[in-house]
DNA sequence: CAGTGGTCTAGACCACTGA
DNA sequence: CAGTGGTCTAGACCACTGA
């Protein structure tokens, strides 16, 4: 069982801040394992002798470094660290897509993780002025948006939305729900756009409500997020990929030259 | 002044985070600035009719977002957003270091802000696991560990902690406070050690509290991680350079062949 | 000093989980 | 059903800010 000690009145520190700090001790120490339940709200307020809202503020103070995962009727665990995924950057290389092997599932290949997609959606939509200016079209012009959403292993890992200019992909399997082997990127090379190279713009912050959800992640877990232009061998902007990605579930991995 | 709706019983949403949507609307659309203050509590709890903690919940949820910081006293205002830094691929290139100039300085002059430097130190130590690995050392083999932390404008952004082996640098300028015009990058190249190219790994989380106070960041901003390894014409990995930024202060760049 | 946010209490009703 | 966390109320005392 658990051991934790007592509020200290000479300690400068809140007494919310000091039952944080011995349960995140106990986290970090390993006597909390990941997965392990926390102590009750209940068990909190009956062993430290404080109201409810006390004790809560403590486990909500824990909850915003995302070190646990409160879920409703069952009680608050000690967050167990997803896989990570390093993304390396030939993950687009034509090899794989040649192989028939959408980019996702080739890394989950590589990692040994199960993958899985879904809320997919495809539909034609105005530009946002971001996109737009990446694809090189007016702002509202219309494209092809195709939403999507990654698991590893059951977990949503990732999200995503890809813009194409409908000149480019109108009227290909790119507007399937299910674009066949290899992907997009794939049936972008069969209508000709052959691909050349990619940027990539990466930040960080902390996630939306919406996002938190779709990611299944608590407040306290910051978001990659990697905006993915694709050029083809024409120079043009042939697809600009949002994606917004759990943080602790990736690593990305760059290589450049010193010229 | 600012134009608040009700709140909307039919809603799914709790009061709360109905309150939460509403102020962050006004914080999105430019209604309320950066830098601008939110009605006080007591303005909340008169205005939507609610307890002081259903108001204050709402406003933790922003802040929770790094939306706002509450100061002490004073009041609650949106956070002002820094300038970004966009790091491009090639601000190591080598024509940046002929000129004499360092990485962060080169980056300083275009993006046009004041760079600063300052918490220099330079020491010997053993290399930590993860870097030792990177140079392909043992464990704890004695290397040079430089520190220090950048600025822009005054306001810290980035800290940074580079490793080299000491028969790559040991003796050089690189073990200086001032390692001169262009950098460490520069001293390894009159070294002998021309470089051909960086791996960088890149990854997001929530800053320790030492890191918050490096980086003068409230909770509920990420950092940015990124450990750089360069490496010279023999293949030799040169320097790992372990830096944390403060995340809404960058965007990364990476461009990539599609191969 | 008045106004602000920080912390805390002691209660209430609710929705969700799992035996 | 008992146990759990989610939301909310109406109060209290406090420390900090700035006029």
């Amino acid at each position: 069982m658990l051991q934790l000690g007592e509020i200290d009145r000479a300690d400068p520190r809140p007494p919310y801040r000091q039952i944080a700090a011995m349960l995140r001790e106990a986290i970090e120490s390993g006597g909390l394992e990941p997965g392990a339940k926390l102590p009750s709200e209940a068990a909190l307020m009956e062993h430290f002798g404080v109201a409810r809202m006390t004790a809560r503020q403590a486990i909500q103070e824990l909850r915003g470094e995302g070190l646990v995962i409160a879920e409703h009727g069952r009680g608050v665990f000690v967050r167990p660290m997803p896989p990570v995924r390093r993304l390396a950057s030939d993950r687009f290389a034509r090899a794989h897509r040649a192989a028939g092997k959408a980019a996702f599932l080739a890394e989950a290949d590589k990692a040994g993780y199960q993958p899985g997609v879904d809320r997919i959606r495809v539909a034609r939509a105005g530009a946002p002025k971001g996109i737009a200016e990446r694809l090189r079209v007016e702002a509202e012009t219309e494209v092809i948006v195709r939403e999507r959403r990654y698991l590893a292993n059951g977990r949503p890992v990732e999200i995503a939305t890809s813009y194409l200019p409908v000149p480019v992909a109108g009227g290909t399997p790119v507007e399937d729900v299910d674009p066949g082997p290899g992907g997009i990127y794939a049936r972008l090379e069969d209508a000709g756009h052959t691909l050349e190279r990619f940027t990539e713009e990466v930040g960080a912050r902390m996630p939306t409500p919406d996002e938190r959800n779709a990611l299944e992640i608590g407040p306290g877990v910051p978001v990659l997020t990697v905006v993915r232009t694709a050029f083809d061998t024409e120079g043009a902007a042939v697809e600009v990929c949002d994606t917004v990605k759990a943080a602790p579930a990736y690593l990305l991995e760059y290589d450049f030259p010193a010229r």
